[in-house]
DNA sequence: TTTCCTGAATTTTTT
DNA sequence: ATTCAGGAAA
């Protein structure tokens, strides 16, 4: 049962408002996941909405995740049937009944960032545009661009008219959609764009889909691009039940297309909506809160707004300049396990936020030193990796034999002897028979020239109608071990026997480990259904509640999460906000978009916010000197604590061996007093025991003394060759058996 | 056909 | 600094 008493007047009234649209303005830690949750509850329980009818859409997989299960929890029953997902899976799944209308198979592929590349490669090849003066990723992204904007290949070709360059670009649009469709393959814009081309192509279905979602709601609108908007608009134009929250200050992803206006003209579309702001913030104390008003402040065009918390005024925030990266991140470091020493907080209750993905570096080397446990969030997708890419292709092939893609990707890996020149024969035969590569490949010994080649090509295919034909009684684990067994592939990577291989073949086993609890967790689990997850996961998805550790992501990743303690690093002039903005044609705007990030950066701390930055950073093997960024100036000087620089002593190589020792065993006995600790699983079991040979990432080899078993997780000692014996814990250490 | 080497480009942020 | 692509040699 929901209680409306829990809630203030703004929030009650936007829960109250039933139908018609709705815009809530929420300021940062104004509550607004708790209104949509309330206002599902109040749906469903006082209005007798069937929560059928009920589409809730997020930014992330994450946040739905955490909306169900909130929803779950004051929904007296029914909450399974809304439907709660970001506009992709919305759209994919839509995609997967109907898409046949549009002229593709229901079990389309979905490109990433690094297929499209290989797609707009060979397009530029056929058109014979120069790489130099038309760049793969610029073509691509004005692609994308026109695509946000939902502007199709023919509008974009009429708009060039005349413009020989502009003209260029419409072709490659133009050939680049068509190589995607016989490729039967979608790339991420076109999930939604293709969507919108559906109900308005098909009346019936859109129909079908107007009457299915009678209310929508949408989080984060500040951040949805023109298409998004024409999806949810023409979705909600029957019944106009259209509520969405976000918030203008926190805008930051115009580079991605998303576009202000859909919520700064949310009134001038619906001019009967009604607008509620939520104001008060219950997150930072009246510091932080001040500070981040002060940063917004410089911006102009802004909803009019005033943040206000009851909370206390708490510390001031501390600012604190080094002379380079180095010292920062030890600063950083050292601060965290003093505050985890002295019990005022654990390792979940840290973030560091930075700008771009490679200040992660500097961090995770200090951390690693100081055994501190963190996650770095991004970077390198996991799923981007070139193992898991190989064996994602196997399986694309197998569901999907248009993908000509994904066939040529592995069809020489492992090395099959076919090279570049039988792939180009293969190719121009399937194009004059109009029919896909693997299907040319199955006529591999009617291709003239080929010769002894057919010849290799054979097995390969074998194997795929081999795997094809067993798809139905084998697991998600049996089909991707039978691929490693059957190719080679995991024979060879072991053969390689390096640092290399050995990190490949985890990166399997953790692949093998995401497919299984894919194959527990769906309901109606297939190979289509897993290859879609992996595509559409985004990196935060993967940071799970109660896992105790210093999580470290950009500012980008942080948006819609809070952490007591929050150090925001690389505060300079060209680092943040970054040069590019500072250069561009119009930075006004650009930095415009850099504050509002710097603005949702002050706004995830809770209690404390430590601001750093530093004199001067390598960039791209090069020493740049920065200044203080301009925001920090800009939070008002009485807020900020200004510590003077530390001039370092030179360090010892050496962490001294009893501190680090303590420092494991102090944050060992806080978690074993933490009743939490019976929720978490230990990791199952250790790969190595005592006398054992192992690594560690930093402190390289050294012998296992003992493995004592702790409450939530083994405690393990290691005789270093080169650094003594340290103490660690088993799931963070990452000790590999030599 | 593969491997090894050199030169060039790359880094903003992501579903 | 590191990765990546293209070219030459094996």
């Amino acid at each position: 049962m929901s209680d409306l008493e829990l809630l203030n007047r703004e929030q009650q009234e936007a829960v109250l408002h039933v139908d018609g649209p709705l815009l809530i303005l929420a300021g940062a830690g104004s509550g607004k996941t708790r209104v949509l949750t309330y206002r599902i509850a109040h749906l469903i329980d006082e209005c007798g909405v069937n929560p059928w009818n009920i589409l809730a859409i997020t930014f992330t997989n994450k946040a739905a995740g955490e909306m169900r299960e909130r929803v779950d929890k004051i929904v007296g029953y029914g909450s399974e049937s809304i439907w709660v997902s970001t506009f992709h899976s919305t759209c994919v799944r839509i995609l997967r009944r109907y898409i046949d209308r549009l002229g593709y198979d229901t079990n389309f592929t979905i490109y990433d960032t690094e297929d499209q590349k290989t797609v707009m490669k060979n397009v530029c090849q056929k058109l014979q545009l120069d790489s130099k003066l038309y760049k793969e990723r610029m073509l691509l992204n004005v692609i994308s661009h026109a695509k946000d904007e939902y502007i199709s290949p023919n509008e974009f070709l009429l708009e060039a008219k005349g413009d020989f360059r502009q003209e260029k670009i419409a072709q490659a649009y133009v050939e680049y959609q068509k190589e995607l469709k016989k490729n039967n393959a979608l790339d991420f814009d076109d999930l939604l764009v293709k969507t919108v081309e559906l109900f308005q192509s098909c009346p019936d279905v859109l129909e079908y889909y107007q009457n299915r979602f009678r209310y929508i709601m949408v989080d984060e609108y500040q951040d949805t691009n023109t298409v998004q908007f024409k999806f949810i608009s023409t979705l909600a134009r029957q019944y106009r039940n259209l509520c969405v929250v976000g918030d203008d200050d926190q805008s930051i992803y115009k580079f991605r297309g998303a576009n202000i206006r859909n919520i700064l003209d949310f009134e001038k579309v619906f001019p009967d909506a009604k607008v509620v702001k939520l104001e008060q913030n219950y997150r930072s104390t009246q510091n932080i809160l001040n500070a981040a008003n002060g940063v917004i402040a410089n911006n102009r065009g802004r909803k009019e707004k005033a943040l206000w918390t009851e909370n206390e005024q708490g510390e001031p925030i501390l600012f604190q300049q080094f002379q380079n990266g180095y010292e920062e991140a030890e600063y950083v470091s050292g601060e965290i396990s003093k505050k985890v020493r002295k019990g005022e907080a654990e390792y979940q209750d840290f973030a560091v936020l930075y700008r771009i993905n490679a200040q992660s570096r500097l961090f995770e080397e200090k951390f690693l030193y100081a055994n501190i446990p963190y996650k770095i969030v991004g970077g390198v997708n996991f799923y981007s990796r070139k193992e898991i890419k190989d064996i994602l292709a196997y399986l694309k092939t197998i569901d999907n034999g248009k993908d000509g893609l994904a066939v040529r990707r592995i069809i020489n890996v492992p090395k099959r002897g076919i090279g570049n020149v039988t792939l180009a024969k293969v190719q121009a035969y399937a194009d004059s028979r109009d029919i896909s590569f693997f299907e040319a490949l199955e006529e591999a010994g009617e291709i003239p020239g080929l010769g002894k080649a057919a010849l290799k090509i054979q097995p390969f295919v074998h194997l795929i109608h081999e795997m094809r034909l067993s798809l139905a009684d084998m697991s998600m684990q049996d089909l991707i071990q039978a691929i490693l067994d059957k190719t080679g592939y995991a024979e060879d990577l072991k053969n390689e026997d390096t640092d290399e291989s050995e990190a490949r073949l985890e990166n399997i086993d953790e692949f093998i480990n995401k497919a299984v609890t894919y194959e527990e967790g769906a309901e109606e689990p297939n190979l289509s259904g897993f290859l879609e997850e992996v595509a559409l996961v985004a990196d935060i998805d993967s940071v799970e509640d109660g896992d105790n550790r210093v999580l470290l992501m950009t500012l980008h990743s942080a948006k819609g999460l809070e952490f007591p303690y929050v150090y925001l690093a690389g505060l300079e002039d060209g680092l943040f906000p970054s040069y590019m903005s500072i250069a561009a044609d119009d930075p006004t705007e650009e930095i415009e978009e850099e504050r509002r990030l710097c603005y949702v950066g002050i706004t995830r701390a809770m209690k404390e916010l430590t601001i750093t930055c530093a004199r001067c950073r390598m960039v791209r093997g090069e020493t740049q000197y920065n200044n203080v960024s301009r925001f920090v100036r800009e939070i008002p000087s009485e807020l900020l604590a200004r510590k003077s620089v530390i001039p370092r002593e030179p360090k010892k190589p050496e962490v001294p061996q009893n501190t680090s020792y303590q420092k494991a065993k102090e944050a060992f006995r806080t978690k074993t007093f933490d009743p939490q600790q019976f929720k978490v699983v230990k990791a199952d079991k250790l790969d190595y025991t005592v006398g054992d040979q192992v690594s560690h990432v930093k402190f390289g080899k050294g012998t296992v003394l003992e493995i004592t078993e702790g409450g939530r997780d083994y405690e393990v000692k290691v005789d270093f060759e080169r650094f003594g014996v340290k103490k660690m814990f088993a799931s963070f250490a990452k000790l590999k058996k030599v």
